[in-house]
This record gives structure tokens, C-alpha cells and sequence, in this order.
DNA sequence: CCACTGACGAGTG
DNA sequence: GCACTCGCCAGTG
């Protein structure tokens, strides 16, 4: 249940932003949405979305830098693993991939 | 209108 | 570093 639709668009557009081969945290994306503070939206956001969707929502993990587990059963989060793995971003065998290396910067100095 | 539930995060022990 | 608690918002029964 639950399928907010808070900022949806502006949440797809923050995800949107993220790069490939990078990563970006629940709380980076509401942040870059405008909801700071509320990284649960974007959880529910991604959630919402459609199989075809051209959002990168693999590209989103949690604080931790590890895959959120999902409860639809349908191993999407099985899949964000193989996605990422594919963009050249590791997941460690403990499940969590180093943030301090893919975590995406937006806005860097330089560059 | 009330209670429960979710792809979370930060703080505390 | 891990486990537990509280806070946030929105949709469903």
C-alpha cells in the first residue's frame, strides 16, 4: 500500500540526474527534490514506479549504502544489485557498496 | 476521522 | 558496527 504521490516528478528528476556508475542516498535524492528530510517519499516514489520506467530508480540506495530490501517479491531489489554491478558499481558480499567511492557529488568544485 | 503501513535517516545505547 | 526508537508524509481500510 502506500503509493504517494508527493513530488513524484521532481523525485523521477533528482533521480534522473544521477549519473551512471554512481549512486546516490534516499535522503541525497529528497534533497535534491526539495522534501530534505522526507527520504521516505522517495522510497514510496520509486516504489510507484512503472517496469519501463527510463528512471535510473537502481541508482538509489539507502543511507547505509546498501540495496533496500523490498517487499513486492519480485527481486526488484535482486535486480538493482545486477543494474549496478553492471555500471561498474560493486556490491560488497556483506551487501553494501562503498558510498565514499560511487556516492554521485552533485554540483563538485572543478569540473 | 483513526490506525497501519511503506525503496528511510539520524540519534542513542 | 549493530540493534532499537522516533519522526516524516501520504494512501488505504
Amino acid at each position: 500500500m502506500a503509493s504517494p504521490s508527493v513530488s513524484r516528478p521532481a523525485i523521477y528528476a533528482a533521480v534522473a540526474r544521477i549519473p551512471a556508475g554512481r549512486v546516490a542516498t534516499y535522503g541525497q535524492v529528497a534533497r535534491l527534490a526539495g522534501i530534505s528530510g522526507h527520504a521516505r517519499l522517495v522510497g514510496y516514489a520509486l516504489s510507484a514506479l512503472p517496469e519501463g520506467s527510463r528512471v535510473p530508480w537502481h541508482r538509489v540506495v539507502n543511507a547505509k549504502g546498501e540495496i533496500s530490501p523490498r517487499s513486492n517479491g519480485l527481486g526488484h531489489d535482486r535486480l538493482q544489485a545486477v543494474l549496478l554491478r553492471r555500471e561498474g558499481v560493486w556490491i560488497d558480499r556483506t551487501g553494501r557498496l562503498s558510498l565514499a567511492a560511487f556516492r554521485w557529488r552533485p554540483r563538485p568544485r572543478g569540473t
